[in-house]
RNA sequence: CGGGAUGUGGCUCAGUUUGGCUAGAGCGCAGCGUUCGGGACGCUGAGGCCGCGCGUUCAAAUCGCGCCAUCCCGACCA
């Protein structure tokens, strides 16, 4: 491949609208161009990299047993209305009729049309297990795309859909594609993290999400140091404390006048946040709900959502906690509290302070000292309802866990009977009897994974790209392409590589060396072969390695050996072999 | 959807507060010359409905109203 011959647009400064720098750094290096909002056109180079990627993911699917096929993106809306997601995923959904006034949506997802497919085809047990996927573009309307292509709106992605005859069937598929997810991510040589997961809108029993480890991530980890648990702090359990029973004197009001946050009420009574009990209102499906976390915690929306089985929740609104404590936000309490509210607690409160909690008492600048949720307020359960934060005890082996950032490209689902039940996916066992097939679903963001892999390798010169997702692995810089020896060893070591099975560009470019340097660098090929007259003159071509930046001399007469084994340093470096 | 900001050659931006003559700079692009191992320099040149519409005014990139687009924060979500 010729750079004078490809179009690999490269540009000095960022567009201005570019914020996280896997966006900035793809753009700059000529490997994408946004077209609208959170839509994006793949250039040629992007477009290599993007099929490197999909080319591995395509080989561990096989490998695992999953064959490939290609769906629709325009999807009817009849299937959705089936799966009752035609009502449920609301305006991520982008709908539109076609000329006959039929209602059709783009595809954010494709449970309803395999389910629809194999329902049709499916009949014997002896067919099972089966599983599908395909390398597609999907559509959502995000309420809000941003960062580029981390959060895009059409975007590539694989999914992949098992079918199973029983729930253990269905854990073995789950377990091939998780073992496929770890080769596949270990094989695109980024650090990355699998961890237990929140299941979303999609559903189901239990999952898994491979994270991207970078310090931009959008997602927050929780790991153990001593054992192997790691989950998204979404999900990190939080065991309860061993409760110990605490006896203090009767409840007590106090005058807190404007004193409505936790810094402040612990400040004015000069008591640590622990010793106090922060009580959020909540209106869960047009109920209300107060929510008690200790008043240094943060409360896990998605576990309290959880636990109180939930389908909307959201804070209420300053007139709503006016009306259901009689009291101005920064006030409200368990105690005495309006018998309509539901009062549920995170357990840490089960361990309460020597002389009790410090609570809201309903009432403008008031609190109450020495309170004893049991004996004084009415609790109807307590739950694990708040985040996990740093150095908490593991909640498998007690070690201390540490919170990492990550960007999650990768989901795996055990869905159960969701879908096929409700489509009604069944087949016949072996006694001649129906039974409904048992799936799972597994995706890996194509697209996202280009972008975090950006995010987790990149330095002020541009990208480093891991080698196996790199558009081309290696470069040849011509220095001087009017110089017939350079010119002719540059060619000769392009087509050794060629030969030799390494994605290769030659910069035959009549630009000066500077502008090569920095574009080599900039679009972030992981091995830079320099030729020029200089080195040459000495008998040498220079190579560098782009992770490192350590530049090393290879000699030009016997290239070709002392290349094969300079390259082989690299990989190691990534961790490939 | 709520809050904030921005929109001027392909890209980055100045000019808008206080309306005024032919709308500028750097990068990029084309031509010529000199250069040539980490984004060279000189000269010449092409390229603009100043986001769109309506209004105010002798006069609008600049003021007013409306719309559109893009970005950021939030809710939401993979």
């Amino acid at each position: 491949m010729r750079w004078k011959q490809a179009y690999i647009p490269t540009l000095k400064e960022a567009p201005a609208d570019a914020e996280v720098i896997s966006h900035k750094l793809l753009t700059r290096a000529g490997m994408i161009r946004k077209l609208t909002s959170g839509i994006y056109v793949y250039l040629p180079l992007g477009l290599k990299s993007l099929n490197k990627i999909a080319n591995i993911v395509r080989a561990e699917m096989n490998r695992a047993g999953a064959q490939e096929l290609l769906m629709p993106t325009v999807q009817p809306a009849d299937l959705w209305k089936e799966s009752g997601r035609w009502e449920f995923y609301g305006k991520e959904l982008l709908r539109f009729k076609d000329r006959n006034e039929r209602d059709y949506c783009l595809g954010p997802t494709h449970e309803e049309v395999v389910t629809d497919l194999i329902r049709g085809e499916v009949r014997s047990y002896r067919q099972l297990p089966l599983n599908l996927y395909q390398i597609q573009t999907k559509f959502r309307d995000e309420i809000r795309p941003r960062f580029g292509l981390m959060r895009g709106r059409e975007f590539l992605m694989k999914d992949a859909y098992s079918f199973d005859r029983d729930s253990e069937g269905a854990d073995k598929s789950y377990q091939a594609m998780y073992d496929a997810y770890m080769r596949i991510f270990r094989r695109l040589g980024l650090k990355f993290r699998a961890v237990e997961a929140d299941t979303g809108s999609i559903g189901g029993k239990f999952s898994h999400e491979f994270m991207v480890l970078a310090d931009t991530g959008e997602d927050l980890i929780a790991a153990c140091g001593q054992c192997a648990y790691a989950a998204n702090v979404e999900r990190a359990e939080v065991n309860p404390p061993s409760a110990k029973k605490a006896v203090c004197g009767p409840a007590r009001e106090i005058a807190t006048p404007g004193m409505h946050t936790i810094e402040e009420v612990a400040g004015f009574l000069n008591i640590s946040a622990k010793a106090l009990v922060k009580t959020l209102l909540f209106n869960a499906d047009g109920k209300p709900v107060a929510a008690l976390v200790r008043g240094d915690r943060q409360i896990n929306e998605i576990k309290l959502k959880n636990c109180l089985n939930a389908v909307d929740l959201v804070l209420a609104t300053p007139e709503e906690v006016q009306a259901w404590t009689h009291a101005p936000v920064g006030f409200a309490g368990p105690v005495g509290l309006w018998e309509g509210v539901r009062v549920v607690a995170d357990h840490e409160l089960l361990a309460a302070p020597a002389d009790g909690w410090v609570v809201g008492a309903n009432r403008a600048d008031a609190h109450l000292l020495n309170v004893d949720l049991e004996r004084d307020a009415r609790i109807d359960f307590y739950a694990d309802m708040r985040s996990i934060e740093e150095s908490d005890p593991c909640p498998r082996c007690g070690g201390t866990v540490a919170l990492t950032r990550g960007i999650e490209v990768g989901h795996v689902f055990k869905l159960g009977l969701k879908y096929s039940e409700a489509m009604h996916a069944v087949f016949l066992d072996e006694n001649g009897r129906e039974q409904t097939m048992v799936m799972g679903c597994y995706g890996i963001g194509i697209s996202r994974v280009l972008a975090a892999a950006i995010e987790q390798n990149n330095d002020k010169d541009g990208i480093c790209f891991p080698p196996p997702l790199a558009p081309c692995e290696a470069v040849v810089i011509s220095l001087d392409p009017n110089a017939e020896n350079v010119a002719a060893k540059a060619l000769a070591i392009h087509d050794f590589l060629e030969k030799s099975g390494v994605d290769v560009l030659l910069d035959d470019r009549e630009e000066r060396p500077g502008v090569k340097f920095k574009d080599a660098d900039l679009v972030g090929f992981p091995m830079q072969i320099v030729v020029g007259g200089k080195g040459l003159g000495r008998g040498v071509v220079e190579v560098k390695d782009r992770r490192t930046g350590e530049k090393t001399e290879l000699p030009a007469d016997g290239f070709e050996n002392a290349f094969a084994e300079w390259k082989k340093r690299v990989y190691a470096g990534w961790g490939i072999d």
